[in-house]
DNA sequence: ATAATAGTTGAACAATTATTCAACTGTTTG
DNA sequence: CAAACAGTTGAATAATTGTTCAACTATTAT
């Protein structure tokens, strides 16, 4: 049974760990980015976010197109609004939403393209 | 107490949930991009991302930059790996990673835009 | 005012997942 | 060969999370 190494004191590039330790951002955007980029991570929220390309549509009509509750679709779209990538607009009793920037559309559009050109 | 509404009855516009339903990506697509989009919602995957962004590094040297144990890296790593977001290459006992493409650097960079931006 | 509709929300359950621990492989050195 | 090192891996645990269910708010119509 052998022990675990201990990396510091066998590793010889320390220096670059120092280069690499300066490089890393800061906690704050990196539990903030972690946090945004794990939405995108879930197929209801994607297909939710793809619904909204072409314009704003209310909660109904995306429960109806995913063919999902309308409380299962209020869930994540609480998510969604919470990390500012869809807004909204009341008319009534019906609630409008929308993609909130480009951002979405870059982010599902470049990880689309990793997918289709990696795919064993 | 209440029923859920069933919405199929009454909402108004079917052809937009048609039209919605028609333009979503098909099953296969849409979990591949939900699967690789969560490797993205880890911060410890977002920080060895962000460690091989300057070119190849070793294992140990990500752990130890990052302050976490071999086995927790290399746990990652083959999920990076999995997903075709990193690369390796052997050299005697060593293994270097590196950044497979430039989909992470945009995908990390937008949404650190969007971090940043939207910041309350 | 009452009923119906569109949507939200909290709690609970089931499923997923990140880390730790221990054991393992493969390579280099003595 | 044996020991040490770099890294991988399977199992287990703990924490997170998506959906359902039921109840709730707000708006509109009768």
């Amino acid at each position: 049974m052998k022990e675990m190494p201990k990396c510091e004191e066998y590793c010889p590039d320390a220096e670059k760990v120092d280069r690499i330790k300066g490089a890393l951002p800061g906690e704050d955007d990196l539990y903030d980015l972690a946090d945004l980029l794990r939405i995108f991570g879930d197929s209801t929220r994607v297909r939710i976010l793809y619904a909204l390309f072409d314009g704003e549509v209310c909660v109904c009509d995306i429960a109806d197109a995913l063919g999902m509750t309308l409380s299962a679709i209020s869930h994540q779209l609480r998510i969604l609004k919470g990390a500012r990538l869809i807004k909204f607009r009341k008319s009534g009793k019906t609630v409008y939403y929308s993609l909130a920037d480009d951002h979405v559309k870059t982010i599902l559009g470049v990880g689309m393209e990793h997918v289709k050109e990696k795919r064993s």
